[in-house]
DNA sequence: GGATTGACTTACG
DNA sequence: GCGTAAGCCAATC
C-alpha cells in the first residue's frame, strides 16, 4: 500500500542531499533524478517527513516557479543562510541558483 | 471503491 | 508575471 517507504524515501533524500550548497532543486528534478518524474508531489510529501528520518537540506527544494513552500516557514531564513537571494517574500532567483543537472530544463 | 486534498508541473488567457 | 484549469500520483476520508 505506502509507496511512501523508508527505502523510497531514503532513495529520494538521498538526491536531496547531493544539492550542493547554495544551490536549490525543484521537487520534480529531484524525483526525474530519482527516476520518477510523476512523482514531485511525493517527493513534497517525503521532504515533510524527512526531518523524521536525518537531518536533510529540504530547504533547498522548492517549486519550479522558484517559490518557497507555503507551509515552511524556516525556509527563506535557511536559503538566506546559504547565500541564495530572493527576489521577493516568497521566490528565490531560481535562474541563478538552479541545480546544474537539471535535466528538464537543462537550457 | 469514489471523492477530496496536497511542500507539484505545464499550459493557457 | 499572475490566476485559473487540467494532469499527475498516493494518502486520507
Amino acid at each position: 500500500m505506502a509507496v511512501l517507504t523508508e527505502e523510497f524515501i531514503y532513495h529520494i533524500l538521498s538526491y536531496v542531499d547531493k544539492v550542493p550548497y547554495g544551490k536549490v532543486a525543484s521537487y520534480g528534478q529531484i524525483a526525474t533524478l530519482a527516476g520518477y518524474p510523476q512523482y514531485a508531489r511525493l517527493v513534497g510529501k517525503i521532504l515533510s517527513l524527512s526531518e523524521f528520518y536525518g537531518e536533510y537540506p529540504c530547504h533547498r527544494i522548492v517549486n519550479t516557479k522558484g517559490r518557497i513552500a507555503p507551509h515552511y516557514k524556516e525556509q527563506k531564513a535557511l536559503l538566506l543562510a546559504e547565500g541564495v537571494t530572493f527576489k521577493d517574500a516568497n521566490h528565490i532567483n531560481i535562474l541563478q541558483h538552479r541545480w546544474n543537472v537539471t535535466k528538464k530544463q537543462d537550457k
